[in-house]
DNA sequence: GAAAAATATTGAATAGACTCAAAAATAAAG
DNA sequence: CTTTATTTTTGAGTCTATTCAATATTTTTC
């Protein structure tokens, strides 16, 4: 694994990875050509094939770092989660929206999912899917940790609860980069779609 | 309106569309070469053009006529609804996960949701979200009316509660046409996550 | 009904994602 | 170090969605 040929191939990825990450954002992901993301790799176009199937697939490869993140900073939520189950929810999908936001553009957003749900067998889609569930599992993982904490009321079936409450964030999140609405729309909607729910599951509703 | 131009832009419009469903449905969206539809519809390919944005623009238009049978379906759901909360709330869904799935392949939703995704300013684009909001103003229009038989606890905000069970549902859907998953099990996950809702939602929880 | 204006059709041309057979680079074998 | 085998790179070529200037059709005007 210390052959010349790995860490060339090693090298390339990230030229390749690096190349496309930059243009996308100061061109948008539409107005770059592979041809383009080759010349600024040192690469020909034939192999950026080699390392990437379609031009989706690195776009796809680029937000899953985003999402990895997200993921991140979604665990220290869950650990030490605010004393409400409102305070809770909305707090998890700031975390999550906030941190989307940064480094990716609507369009970016908007290309990333629409290819993974068309092309969902390559796989880097799988990697996206992959990390969408472990999200889903994150907001499973919060309202356990707030029935355990006594802020969520026990009896409830807090798998079931936290995919129907992710599923929500990441479908508003779907309307948030296909429209021109702005952040604090997408995050005043979730809390009040969020509200009766926190209601119903906090303990003596 | 009776000009022999308006007959013939109709009657062209209807050629192209019947052409492109026919083909879509026996050959795959993919497989489908604009010329392909063109021929069919004994129009050139230029025409084509002069009635449809795009390629996925004319696939949005055909699963937009879905989207508005499910609308029609679901109706008789909200002015007739089952007798619990938990009934009611999986109707509606198996209503909507059926109709979807008679005329349109898991390869055509998944492409017309993308391209909605995608590019969610084309006139067929925003004529397809707006039917998901009927979707979802129906399933809000559920819980108010449960709320108004007395099913369900008339202290809740129905909109908020109705947004977020359609989000889930859609985003479930979502995840079925980019899976294997069967249909059955798309109904079971849809009914266990809707159970705890379903029951926090209903009167004397 | 003929001429002018408005509208629609057409298919050859364009652009850009993706492929593939030949050439080059690296590794393995002797 | 050569020779052979394996892996990788390369860019010209293919395929298709999309455009657009020329042509044709329909409508309007007189």
């Amino acid at each position: 694994m210390t052959g010349l040929r790995a860490k060339q191939k090693a090298n390339r990825t990230e030229r390749i990875l690096a190349a496309a990450t930059d243009l996308f954002r100061t061109m948008g992901y539409d107005a770059v050509r592979i041809e383009d993301i080759a010349e600024a790799a040192e690469v020909s176009v034939g192999t950026f094939y080699n390392y990437f199937q379609t031009k989706g697939d690195i776009l796809v490869a680029i937000v899953s770092v985003e999402v990895e993140e997200v993921l991140l900073a979604g665990a220290a939520v869950v650990a030490n989660p605010p004393p409400t189950v409102s305070a809770a929810l909305n707090r998890l999908a700031e975390v999550y929206f906030d941190h989307s936001v940064v480094h990716l553009s609507k369009e970016m957003w908007r290309t990333a999912m629409a290819l993974s749900i068309l092309n969902p067998d390559t796989p880097f889609s799988r990697h996206y899917s992959d990390l969408d569930g472990l999200l889903r599992d994150q907001m499973c993982c919060l309202i356990a940790a707030l029935q355990r904490f006594g802020t969520a009321r026990p009896d409830l079936d807090a798998t079931a609860l936290g995919e129907a409450l992710f599923n929500n964030l990441n479908m508003m999140f779907i309307e948030y980069i296909k429209s021109e609405m702005p952040l604090t729309a997408l995050k005043d909607t979730v809390a009040r779609q969020n509200a009766p729910l926190a209601r119903l599951i906090s303990v003596g509703s």
